[in-house]
DNA sequence: GAGTGGTCTAGACCACAGC
DNA sequence: CTGTGGTCTAGACCACTCA
């Protein structure tokens, strides 16, 4: 079936289809594309990057997977916005056990210009006691503390946010993301336990030595630069996690 | 296109490659196919059931995905076996931080046959005071004992099980499926934490009090039916579940 | 060589969104 | 109405496995 060949770079042994998700996935990754932008239909990009249509499809299936790219029919294809939803706190289920989702209202007692201690500027990839936004935040459930969040954020890529003006929703990365224009990408997230020491069993309300999971995240901007890293723990006896194996 | 109509009883709006894949997927619960099994190949499956070679594909890529089928190139599709390498306990690193896989090996300290108590017995669905084999392991990395799994399995499914006679391997379910000749098709886990009570901390050799990470799994043979219900209690300090959202 | 899955194409028809 | 993605088909060619 000669009709041509593909106008962008191939490499031998490699699927058509992959190439055009790896052409898709810079255009994402280097801004080209942002969250929220419809990206070309599936026949422009056929005929744009001459393959058929039948490959185009899967490639962005491929990326819908991901969740890098979602589709509605008759509207189009979109690059995602991160979905925070899809954070591993999700499994906390603070007081129903029904499964039905609470809403966490949280407070903000402490935000503040410092310099970063060492490991946060490595993790952020920033210069060393590079200026940083420290923000710590309390999660309730109701009148009762469920979970402390301690956040860095490299203070040159948010510029106002330590402002007193800037009011800080629950949604945290509303404020980044609307109101001083910086993307949020994409997050990593590390989850482990540990003990609550004295004073966060004070801010809990716990026992000294409680249990508390405790999650890590590493937030990007564009060009995979890391923004945010953010150390939250919570009360173990509410959370759980459910897989299935097969 | 008229060229038949499918002969599997399709649902009006429902896509003809879901009414393939609950094909397969019935052909599978019920035992029909067993893990390990090849089915019919794409051509087979798409003549029989009057639809066309895409739509069978498009049905067993995503059970594919799902990881209920697995196929090789050149070979053919087949029923997927369990694979217990994705249950949440492989992200314990014991030891090594390095990510390297870590042999854990495990001692059998108790294993008997007792009457199940009564919430062990609702969750593998049996009537009250059932029979169930009972087994508690231990699991060292060196000479470091770093879980305890306490082991409650359906008597009636596994008549030899208690037998000392039977050699446990670390991998208890290889027991089950080759030699009991037990198929066990799936499992469900719970991941939460803990802190050690008295007796798991002498036997961890950890501080009472000490932060555990533990794991429920529910596990299924054929019919979707629980067969054994196992807790296993892990350090937390060495555990480490990573994802990333988007 | 025969049979399998993997890739790729071309084109039909449908459902949906928005003007 | 046009354009989008969603479904379904038919068939070509390739790569791999095994007898």
């Amino acid at each position: 079936m000669e009709t041509g060949t593909p106008s962008i770079p191939s490499a031998p042994g490699k699927p058509l289809y992959r190439v055009v998700e790896d052409y898709l996935r810079r255009e994402i990754d280097s801004g080209k594309l942002a969250p929220g932008d419809l990206i070309p239909s599936e026949s422009e990009l056929a005929t744009e990057l001459n393959v058929s249509g039948g490959t185009v499809k899967k490639a962005i299936e491929n990326l819908v997977w991901e969740r890098r790219l979602y589709r509605h029919q008759g509207k189009g294809t979109y690059v995602s916005r991160i979905d925070f939803n899809n954070s591993l706190f999700r499994f906390f289920s603070y007081g129903t056990h029904s499964g039905n989702p609470v809403r966490i209202h949280k407070e903000t007692p402490v935000r503040k210009l410092c310099e970063g201690p060492p490991e946060i500027c490595q993790k952020l990839q920033a210069p060393h006691q590079s200026q940083m936004v420290y923000i710590e935040r309390v999660g309730y459930r109701g009148e009762t503390p469920v979970l402390i969040e301690k956040c860095w954020w490299a203070a040159a890529l948010v510029p106002g946010l330590e402002s007193e003006e800037v009011h800080i929703p629950d949604l945290m990365y509303a404020v980044v993301v609307d109101q001083l224009k910086v993307p949020i990408v994409r997050a990593e997230e590390i989850l482990t336990a540990e003990i609550a020491d004295q004073t966060t069993a004070t801010t809990l309300k716990v026992d000294l030595g409680a249990p508390l999971v405790v999650l890590n995240r590493l937030t990007y901007t564009q060009k995979n630069r890391p923004i945010e890293f953010r150390i939250t723990r919570g009360r173990a006896d509410s959370f759980s996690y459910r897989t299935e194996i097969r």
